[in-house]
RNA sequence: GCGCCCGUAGCUCAGGCGGAUAGAGCAACAGCCUUCUAAGCUGUGGGCCGCAGGUUCGAGUCCUGCCGGGCGCACCA
């Protein structure tokens, strides 16, 4: 199939009707009544209003100028050459400028329910990624201290984008990457054995010297800020200190076991929160893996980029030629003092990310790290790869609120609230959807108080009621001894309500709206679907009856009210939300 | 100063590839529970899509400039 013929992949009612124009085009050429140099590319959209049918194109309008017609007179032509093979199409109206509506017969949208109730919690999945290798790595937290709520931003971003992407045949990876190499977990053994001082009775925090002190203007007492305060730092350092192990070892080893030891219950922290907020990773990456002397992965990046002329020594520091592939400056890869950058780690890192196969590379990360974009896309790039083939996802920080004032948050001095805090407090549902509420790089104002809010300020129980509703419909028509026969002894015909109509619609549009979340990864997209059909769902569950004395319509508004709750479904699970059966 | 992002209803925000009369939620106001869950429903009001140009059959959407806000501009991570 050749490139002009590329449209949204949608239902096959949408694809039907592109099939119809094209074949109306062709047969408009082959009658010497449209010239046709190239074949225009065929666009089948939902219109807003209802007025205007159920799909239009604007091809005509489009043509007008190759065409040398005016766009009505071509919307004439192409009308009469449409056939109408499987006879969905009720009626073909030309509207406005040159505007092409199909009107389709209500018959023709009941196969959508069908359709749902043979996928059931596949519907929606597709092939569009073709099964290529796609890695996201996603939250990265320093394993300095306990996630936040910015983290739990990104890690319901990353996780929803995982799952869409899944859902769509990409083969996907998600990864952490994990910053064990630098000073700052330094930092946080220094801070855990300043509080074992402390608490062996030696007053004296100046017992430790802290790492960051290179710099110019980093005097020694402002060194002494860059320890983390946090009381969990004192909750390990109590349980060191009540380790016999740990009191004999001489005073250098209960530093280094304070940083090592330190890593691993700060990062079996992280991966415990992010597991009671449903999120996994297929792989930990460490960073000091990189510098393995039996595998040194960043001299073997930089020795790759020395050899192709793109690295120079300048004021003792080694220099990555950056301002060759668009960025604004050059970037040091070795300061001065002998010790790589975080720079330095990342391409290697990345480099590793494409010799491990990944066709395609996503990081999600803050959106204060944007500056850092150009750099690591020319490094991309001088390694040789396509820098299309890698995305940078930013996620806004969030502003965490309390009754509309926001919550002051300090990390070095520990005065922030965590993302288990904030789950304790609003639930894992809440807060995912909450956060899946905008655009990922939009601002976010996390208010607790109304997050926490079990009303229709708070769209997350809309939603989910929406499903605990018709899950209890079920059981209520259980209960009343009413069994759903197979599908193909229902009449379906009886949905003929503009209500039932619009619903099965709203259903339909749900696999094209699967994937334009994840090929443009907008997993927000999901919240705002959602939104729209659980008030559908609701104004018509109080408007009409579905379990009534007419078995035949109970039927039909049974199998309409499944398939609703199986996307509904379908898309909280998309969300990494739960779908309650009761509420 | 340079770069990136943003500016849409009172508030918070959606607006697939440029399409027809720009939407939702909340807030405000007025109503609806004898009936499958009121965590629900119905109705009303509310707009210079920041401003000014440009591109074209057509611009909230694309381009340029300006104004306003956020962020970033390290031999930190």
């Amino acid at each position: 199939m050749s490139a002009r013929y590329l449209y949204a992949k949608d239902t096959n009612l949408k694809q039907t009707i592109t099939s119809i124009i094209i074949n109306a085009l062709e047969s408009a050429k082959a009658a010497g009544e449209l010239t046709l140099p190239a074949m225009p590319a065929v666009t089948v959209e939902t219109p807003k209003e209802a007025g205007h049918g159920d799909f239009a194109t604007t091809v005509a309008l489009g043509m007008a100028k190759a065409e040398r017609k005016a766009p009505k007179a071509i919307a004439e032509i192409i009308v009469k050459h449409i056939a109408n093979p499987d006879g969905a199409v009720e009626k073909v109206e030309i509207a406005g400028p040159g505007f092409i509506n199909f009107f389709l017969k209500p018959a023709a949208w009941l196969g959508v329910i069908k359709d749902i109730d043979e996928a059931a919690s596949h519907y929606g999945h597709s092939h569009v990624g073709a099964g290529r290798l796609v890695q996201v790595e996603f939250v990265s937290a320093n394993p300095t201290g306990p996630l936040h709520i910015g983290h739990g931003r990104g890690a319901a971003v990353g996780d929803s984008l995982c799952r869409l992407l899944a859902f769509t045949g990409f083969d996907v990876r998600r990864e952490f990457y994990i910053n064990d190499f630098g000073s700052q977990v330094q930092n946080l053994g220094a801070s855990i054995y300043m509080r074992c001082r402390q608490l062996a009775g030696d007053d004296g925090a100046q017992v430790v010297v802290p790492v960051v002190a290179d710099t110019a203007d980093d005097e020694a007492g402002e060194a002494k800020s860059n320890l983390y305060l946090g009381e969990y730092i004192t909750d390990i350092a109590r349980e060191f200190m009540d380790d016999p192990d740990f009191l004999a070892l001489a005073e250098e080893d209960k530093k280094t076991y304070c940083r090592e030891e330190g890593i691993k219950r700060m990062l079996a922290l992280i991966a415990d929160t992010l597991a009671r907020f449903g999120v996994s990773f297929d792989n930990w990456y460490s960073e000091r893996s990189l510098y393995d002397p039996a595998n040194d992965l960043v001299k073997a990046a930089m020795d790759d980029l020395r050899a192709k002329g793109l690295v120079y020594e300048d004021g003792g520091a080694l220099w990555l030629r950056t301002t060759e592939f668009g960025d604004d400056k050059d970037r040091v890869m070795v300061r001065a003092n002998g010790q790589t950058t975080y720079f330095a780690s990342d391409i290697a890192y990345h480099r590793d990310k494409y010799r491990r196969g990944f066709s395609e590379v996503i990081d999600i990360w803050g959106a204060d790290h944007h500056g850092y974009i150009p750099r690591m896309k020319a490094a991309i790039s001088a390694l040789g790869n396509d820098p299309e083939t890698f995305k940078v996802l930013l996620v806004q920080l969030v502003n965490l609120m309390r009754e509309g004032q926001p919550v002051k948050m300090s990390k070095r001095s520990g005065d922030f609230v965590t993302l288990d805090e904030v789950m304790e407090e609003v639930g894992a549902d809440a807060c995912r959807f909450t956060f899946l509420l905008r655009r990922a790089d939009s601002h976010l104002d996390f208010d607790l108080d109304l997050v926490k809010r079990q009303t229709s300020e708070n769209p997350v129980y809309y939603v989910q009621y929406a499903h605990a509703r018709l899950c209890s419909v079920f059981r209520q028509a259980g209960e009343k001894g009413v069994a759903l026969p197979a599908l193909s002894d229902v009449n379906l015909a009886r949905l003929d309500l503009p209500e039932e109509l619009n619903l099965i619609k709203l259903l339909s549009g749900f696999p094209e709206l699967v994937e334009g979340a994840a090929l443009s990864d907008e997993p927000h997209r999901l919240t705002y679907y959602l939104q729209e059909l659980a008030g559908e769902l609701h104004a018509y569950y109080f408007k009409h009856r579905i379990v009534t004395d007419d078995l035949e319509l109970t039927y039909a508004r049974m199998y309409l009210v499944k398939a609703v709750r199986t996307v509904i479904g379908n898309a909280l699970r998309l969300l990494g939300v739960s779908a309650p059966e009761v509420m």
